[in-house]
DNA sequence: CTGTTAGCGCCTTCAA
DNA sequence: TTGAAGGCGCTAACAG
């Protein structure tokens, strides 16, 4: 027995195996020839000495880093944990690992996309919910490190969204055809420094659009936008429900938005739906529970595309070194409005 | 100005420094004594160059990962996002990446236990709700892999997890001191090839003990075990509520079961509280939203106490070769009871 | 088909 | 204080 190191490195399986480094290299590297009798006796050594590849040497090596990063504000908002749930299940089968950068604030995510959008940091970048701007997509692109986007949208990069225009039109058509006619808007910030271009300002074009179609009246203060935490939501809804001329229902940017809607009904003492319609948005597990009326998009298949959309990038970009290729394509989600019993036709 | 690399290597900015690159090394490095002229000049280069480090050669230089392993059941599960961001907030700050591992059944959790823990992968690593049997801390121990359990205990390793009896007696007493006597207790199983001992078993024998401590009686009929999901633990209390003698107050080892359990109720026509009291456990966001008394652990806090262990005991064992030093100790996250609106005194 | 050699980019003795 | 040289473990080009 000669002596090996711990752990065995290539060169222990080598000397155990009676063949060079490269022997053992090219057997673990796939199917590049090697005789019977050799790679008989590899195998055994890797075997016998338990041998595992150091990964840091084969990155080194390679130049390949094995690693896709997911950036992604609000770790505890619940559509992202759907979402990275989906992304693992796609990569979870290949060799990349998955390392997760969370985001709180504006300095974090420019550090963050600075420093982790590096070809030795990564294969390939995920990132959700935040918009690059104009800075940052001159950095990706010089850093030719392919790209998704989850929950946004550039013309640059390849993106995972479901159709807001359309979801924000089915939910109030909805409401309007339940013979609704005041109907309130709750959202997020249309716009953010942080995350950039919300999606809640398309839904809203598309609450806009069912509106105009059906000749109703959108009055300036059936609208708010503001944090997306529940609390704020609460606090909006409070403002609007208790307005002199107040709407017979309202839609939330998100399920837990729609919900905060719900807990400001109840301390109005306005029942969900005979005093007050609800729609959300996204099908959160916590939307089933509460029996609300949303507008169900698949966050976890949206992980799925987005994983499986930059494998492909990863993959494109190997071949032909011409990074990249795919982008600005736009690769929509189905959506799909459930109706649960936080609607009802308007008792006023 | 020489031709650069892109990315620029250490060689790059040598040069460009008039230096050579171990001197570059040590002002990366910090603060091994370089002199004022040579220690600017080199500043000034990797300013210039915009130079960073490749991330994978130090790795293999040094023998030193820079990562820090998640392996945890059931990303989905809420109690995970939260002590993700826990830990998250702690690593966030240092050097190190954070790689997550989702295992979803025995053979993927045996893969991950054998291939992440190795000193090449990780430079520590945090097991989540999952119990290693002998044969795993055998390997663990082997490989020297500083490791923290969070949500489970074992003797070996450092573990953070609240006191489960005492939650579980929290729990109960507090039911039996608003006059119930007829208590169920609903839970997911208390031993599991996959997850190893449950949690549950314990917040079992805490409920055990204060009903023992009353004189009240536990039919063996008014406890169950299954899966943690909100259906299971639903189709568990349909069967406990349709008892001819049914409890008049149910203890879930979770609030998602808690949830699954007024579910059932609701189905039954059992109003909560009136006609039945349900507990639950982990104060996650939803039981404030349903108004559910539970056993508040702070999961946030859980994950930052696990990180903040495990980076200290990679500290140690850099400094001592002498890996594990603190392994076995227990620390308990506070707990306590939040009392909301599902528990009354029993109307019948 | 297989061994030898060089190199991935960095860090760290060892001399000077 | 600084530079030169060797090595971390693996892969790949080039001989044989």
């Amino acid at each position: 027995v000669k002596s090996v190191s711990f752990p065995p490195t290539i060169r222990d399986v080598a000397k155990h195996a009676h063949v060079s480094p490269a022997t053992v290299s090219r057997v673990l590297n796939g199917n590049n020839g090697v005789r019977g009798p050799a790679r008989m006796s590899v195998e055994k050594a890797i075997a016998e000495l338990g041998f595992v590849p150091n990964l840091n040497a084969r990155r080194l090596s390679l130049g390949k880093t094995f690693t896709i990063g997911v950036i992604s504000p609000y770790f505890i908002q619940h559509s992202f944990v759907e979402r990275l749930r989906g992304i693992e299940s796609v990569i979870g089968k290949t060799e990349y690992d998955l390392i997760v950068f969370n985001v709180e604030n504006v300095e974090q995510r420019d550090r963050y996309f600075a420093n982790v959008a590096r070809r030795e940091r990564v294969d390939g970048l995920i990132i959700i919910t935040l918009t690059p701007n104009t800075q940052h997509v001159e950095q990706f692109i010089r850093s030719k490190v392919p790209i998704v986007l989850v929950d946004a949208q550039h013309a640059k990069f390849t993106s995972i969204c479901e159709d807001s225009i359309m979801g924000g039109w089915l939910a109030t058509q909805h409401l309007i055809s339940l013979g609704h006619r005041k109907i309130g808007f709750i959202s997020d910030k249309f716009i953010d420094p942080f995350t950039g271009k919300s999606r809640g300002k398309l839904r809203y074009e598309g609450y806009e659009k069912a509106m105009q179609s059906a000749g109703l009246m959108i009055p300036s203060n059936y609208v708010m936008t503001g944090l997306s935490s529940r609390a704020d939501a609460r606090s909006m809804a409070r403002t609007i429900l208790t307005l002199p001329d107040r709407p017979t229902a309202i839609f939330a940017f998100s399920d837990i938005q729609a919900i905060g809607v719900m807990e400001a009904a109840r301390e109005l003492n306005l029942r969900v739906p005979h005093d007050l319609s609800v729609v959300g948005y996204d099908d959160i597990e916590m939307a089933e529970v509460m029996k609300l009326t949303t507008i169900h998009q698949s966050l976890f298949e949206s992980g799925v595309l987005g994983a499986q959309k930059l494998l492909e990038q990863i993959e494109v970009k190997q071949f032909s070194n011409q990074p990249n290729m795919n982008t600005g394509s736009l690769q929509q989600v189905n959506i799909e409005l459930r109706v649960r019993e936080s609607t009802i036709a308007p008792s006023i």
